[in-house]
DNA sequence: TCTTCTTACGCTCGGCGTAAGTATC
DNA sequence: GATACTTACGCCGAGCGTAAGAAGA
């Protein structure tokens, strides 16, 4: 199981061909071919169909390891080098759409940041990598709750803010009148599904038992403007922090009052921060 | 970061020496010393001082990576000839020293199962590794919500029971007789860390902002008699889930008011359980 | 001086590329 | 027959063991 083969079993997986994985990687053909014949033989098990080529049920298994695998792998480098690495001019920070509130943008250092924003799952990955010194994750969570992350690599992680979570209603709905609105009268409602803006309706329908929640529409943009038109439009319902629904048009926000989840922004990074990532770290503490 | 060498260097890590890593492994003295080399080669840092050796700084971020790491690379072999191997007769079910209620033991299959009961954190690596068919974990958690185990692998968790937590108190104890009590107020009492045995107090310190519930003693055995004797004997207080405390001697169980927290068993498996895990499962279910 | 890690050196085996073979469309 | 994966084979380098060297107790 060396990382090298199974990086390029998840080369030719993804792109269906011994001959492209090989020019993607730098290999030829055949060298491709015996990495995954070495591959199958070690595990004892066929893991591609050839012409087509498909992962097998064996392989399937196998690509949901290997990423996770990789991107550990990946990390452990990062963090080892980090170390012994001169500390970079400049400081970046990785943050999901959402997590970007006043607070944060307030302490940031007057100049030398880049802000690179990426979907929630890849925060902790893209600080677990040394892409980025400094992460900041939102999600939904039970008050005072830590997130749930995915546990790529020993990362700290260090609550930043709480707020309240509202949902989105088009105006004139019967609803956006309340003062407050309980989720549970709201899990047959059409929902617009936008995980990379909106907080995620999984985190709901799994708070709901596993029903309801099922999304009328996606939206895989990253745009709270094109969110809220998409509302206003009556295309369903979509759950936000509270301060990032305010003050559009043609939309009202109902916090959310029976199930007592907040809206969570944390911290995160790996070791101890030094420089102006540890300036930041302690200014958002 | 060959799993090799990654793997010779937590021997040596862990035995702090180089031969007798080279004995445990079947390795010569030399060839670990290549390993080392190579491995501090390749990630441009020294990780272990000699003589004595010590992991360096980066040697101890290199050791957090590598035990997951080389358990998620087990994990991955066993997943996929799982699907391959031929089911074995019996069924090994791996359980933390709590999870096992007695709606779990009625569920049982009337012969050929092995129990196999672990710490705690170690129930989803026996499922992933293949040692265990199916695991029992249970732990703390608000109701319904799933418990925060750590992903080694693509594992299916299942929750199969809550029960409310109690305050396991001396006789006498000047809250013994109380209907129920909250936690706040027990923040600076005294407490058993016995993690094998009783609920684990980090959690609740966590719950409570990082303060209190700090141990006056520790109990690292797995005898939940023991513990209600030590708590008999005024040692401190435990929490149990409150089946596990009824009926002995000496010891008053206090159901747990305020913080909703409850014991939760959830089985835990990889991929689809066949044959009498698959039963179990379902039985559980 | 003894123990323990490092370095030197030779051997073997693993792994890659070239090229021929084979199977599927 | 063209395309795409497999197998054969030779070469180079990686990695292990033996053995000598160096450094600390």
């Amino acid at each position: 199981m060396d990382p090298h083969l199974l990086r390029t079993f998840v080369a030719v997986a993804r792109l269906a061909s011994f001959s492209e994985a090989a020019r993607e990687l730098g290999y030829t053909q055949s060298a491709v071919s015996q990495h995954i014949a070495a591959l199958e033989q070690d595990l004892g098990a066929p893991l591609l169909t050839r012409r087509p080529v498909t992962p097998t049920a064996a392989g399937e298994r196998l690509l949901e390891h290997a990423a996770p695998l990789l991107l550990r792998l990946d990390a452990a480098r990062a963090d080892v080098t980090r170390i012994a690495a001169a500390p970079a001019y400049g400081l970046t920070l990785a943050a999901s759409p959402t997590a970007l509130g006043a607070r944060v943008l307030a302490a940031l250092p007057p100049a030398g940041v880049t802000l690179r924003v990426v979907a929630r799952a890849d925060v902790p990955a893209a600080v677990a990598t040394g892409t980025a010194e400094i992460g900041l994750v939102d999600g939904l969570a039970a008050p005072s709750d830590p997130l749930r992350l995915p546990d790529v690599a020993p990362l700290t992680t260090h609550g930043v803010s709480e707020e309240p979570v509202g949902v989105l209603f088009p105006d004139g709905h019967p609803l956006a009148g309340r003062d407050a609105v309980r989720l549970a009268d709201l899990a047959d409602a059409r929902w617009i599904d936008a995980p990379d803006t909106a907080l995620p309706l999984p985190h709901l329908r799994a708070a709901n038992g596993g029903h309801g929640f099922r999304p009328a529409l996606r939206y895989e943009g990253v745009d709270v403007r094109m969110l809220t038109a998409l509302v206003a439009a009556g295309h369903g319902l979509a759950l936000l922090p509270c301060s990032a629904g305010e003050g559009a048009a043609g939309v009202r926000v109902v916090p959310l009052g029976a199930p007592r989840v907040v809206h969570r922004v944390e911290c995160v990074y790996a070791g101890v921060p030094a420089g102006a990532a540890g300036e930041l770290v302690g200014a958002l503490g």
